[in-house]
DNA sequence: ACACTGACCACTG
DNA sequence: CCAGTGGCCAGTG
């Protein structure tokens, strides 16, 4: 697979795009299952350019606190947490109650 | 070509 | 338990 130069934007798109409804994820998850589990930074920039990409829901994208960290870079701050509530997510004070039971995890659920 | 930055994470003390 | 530090890849000044 031409995994080489990584187009990882699409890769982290196609995972965001893969989680389910009512869920959540860590940029670090992501990047993990990508292989390369530091670069979990990288994620959260590549998340940056989900702005161009319209089927990208980046609300379920989160630190590995659950806190919505990355709030800011949608249109509006508030924006993230109401997407998530829409999905049945509790969210309080920027994090995600019960994180760890909405965590989905790539490298789990999409178990090679 | 160099240095700094970034929606992060894990390890050490 | 909290604070500090390194690492990771790519883009921008």
């Amino acid at each position: 697979m031409p995994l080489d130069k990584v187009n990882f934007f699409q890769d982290v798109f196609e995972v965001a795009k893969l989680i389910p409804k009512g869920r959540v994820t860590s940029y670090g998850a992501i990047a993990n299952y990508l292989g390369m589990k530091s670069s979990a930074r990288m994620v959260g920039w590549a998340m940056n350019a989900s702005h161009t990409e319209k089927d990208v829901p980046a609300h379920r994208v989160v630190n590995r606190n659950g806190m919505l960290t990355g709030k800011h870079h949608f249109e509006t701050p508030k924006l993230m947490q109401e997407l998530l509530e829409q999905e049945g997510v509790v969210v309080k004070e920027d994090k995600i109650i019960g994180f760890k039971t909405l965590f989905w995890n790539p490298s789990v659920e999409l178990a090679l």
